[in-house]
DNA sequence: TAAAAATACTCCATAGGTATTTTAT
DNA sequence: ATAAAATACCTATGGAGTATTTTTA
């Protein structure tokens, strides 16, 4: 049906079959049987055919437009297939989460400024979460604490590691120390990662700081170490959103390290997340 | 391509090959196959298959709007092609001259009620003028002076005769009296049917009468008739366009009389000009 | 374990090609 | 007389069918 109707409109345009047929790059005589085809099926003849070439009759002058608009649409869906198919255009739908407050949105930008057209959706969730999203499908990446399950492809960025958070004076025998103090502390369903994490630690080392306070949000944790509250444990990469006079002191034990990276799903959208995968791994072009 | 477009849009409504099948009046294997085709074309998965049945991927969920213009395209053109070639939609341009001024409205008339969606035009021509457009695709059928070549199809509608229009008394010898009376007269350009008509009659019968003024308008020759100039010598048919006071005396000889009907092109426009020759022919419903 | 989709295979209609003839100006 | 389209004939691919197997919730 659409080639038989490309073939209708390429005639007209062309005003005969032969530089039609070549323009189609088929040969005359197959375009001929095409529109015979096409008039037998429709009950009428387009064109009345001559030395001249093709005219178009009544019949086919009042089908034309009707023609193109089947053929525009073709070549629509087409072109935006491709596209999409490339990745070039779309909807992602990405998270991050704490640990990854540093480099989720200049990753993003990077990405957009190579991909205009694609609308990325960006949701700051903890890396279980994303992790289960991504899985289900309602989420087709995350900036997030590695490894997940291998069911998901996963690439690492870089290492983060704890880090005191304190305004007074911090020993050189910082875990001992870090034993007998009462922490303010992010709530576990807002970072379970981060709470996992220090959870571990403190099993490692076995010692169990006790907690002076808990919010809902790393900045203001940040804020109240800043208060002189009391000392926190925070990502090193947090750091950056602190408020000045806090003072960071790095926790090398293995236990209080880990990877942060990018995972996402191996099937869905592939073109799209592929493009934006590289882009993350890639080193950003100077612009 | 068409064809797998409306299979793509079909399982998506139905949320299933199974069904969508029976919706298409095909298998589901060969569903299956037109869809892998589709996927292996564009390059991408459309549908998640499982127990549940088939549920659009993002890149499915992207294509589906295009797919459905380019099927809603598709339905148009189809649907536009089969009324124009059951002749209910189009454009037919028609032809009217002075021996059918009684019948050609009554008869445009009634083919706009039966079929109110073509668009109708009627141009007032002689009927030498009509035959030639008609030859030349420009008219489409027209109401003339029988007979026509036959290149042309044609119906005869009824005969007509020339009568004698005057206000002055006719004697019964009309032949006689008419070879020496000065004759209003409609210009040959406007007429070449009727000064023809009349031609032929003098000629057979041996008169030559002579012109007393020509004008370029049946209308006015009548009018010129009624105001006492002279006699004429017109259609019986326009004896209705007469004004009040003007006698008519019919001339039955056989050179006096023609058929007219409506000519057609055998090829152009076909259904159209089919349906209207059969509704000028048919006797009208009685709405 | 059962419903849904995929595969294997066979068959025919369609679309394309080359060589040649017919048509219309 | 000649350019343009149509026909004849052949081949290959696509799309449809039936029977069966594989997948997944």
């Amino acid at each position: 049906m659409h080639a038989r109707l490309r073939a209708f409109v390429t005639i007209a345009d062309n005003r005969g079959f032969g530089p039609a047929a070549r323009s189609l790059s088929i040969t005359q005589p197959a375009l001929t049987k095409q529109i015979q085809a096409l008039e037998r099926e429709l009950g009428g003849a387009l064109f009345t055919r001559g030395r001249h070439g093709a005219a178009l009759t009544d019949f086919g002058e009042s089908l034309l437009p009707q023609a193109r608009e089947v053929v525009a649409a073709v070549d629509d869906f087409t072109h935006h297939a491709h596209r999409l198919s490339r990745g070039e255009h779309g909807r992602l739908a990405l998270g991050f989460g704490l640990s990854t407050i540093d480099i989720a949105p200049r990753a993003v930008a990077a990405f957009r400024r190579s991909f205009p057209d694609v609308e990325v959706g960006l949701e700051d969730l903890p890396s279980a979460v994303q992790v289960d999203r991504i899985r289900t499908g309602r989420l087709h990446a995350g900036f997030v604490r590695l490894p997940v399950g291998d069911d998901l492809h996963q690439r690492a960025l870089r290492r983060d590691h704890l880090v005191v958070a304190s305004t007074a004076p911090v020993p050189r025998e910082v875990i001992g120390w870090l034993g007998g103090q009462r922490l303010v502390r992010l709530a576990r369903i807002k970072g379970p990662g981060l709470a996992a994490q220090i959870d571990r630690l403190c099993a490692a080392r076995q010692i169990s700081p006790g907690t002076l306070h808990e919010t809902h949000d790393l900045q203001t944790v940040l804020a109240l170490v800043a208060a002189g509250v009391g000392p926190a444990l925070v990502p090193a990469t947090a750091a950056r959103i602190a408020a000045p006079g806090v003072t960071f002191t790095a926790l090398h034990e293995p236990e209080a390290t880990w990877d942060v990276g990018i995972a996402w799903h191996p099937v869905q959208h592939t073109a799209l997340v592929d493009n934006f995968v590289k882009s993350v791994l890639a080193p950003e072009p100077t612009a």
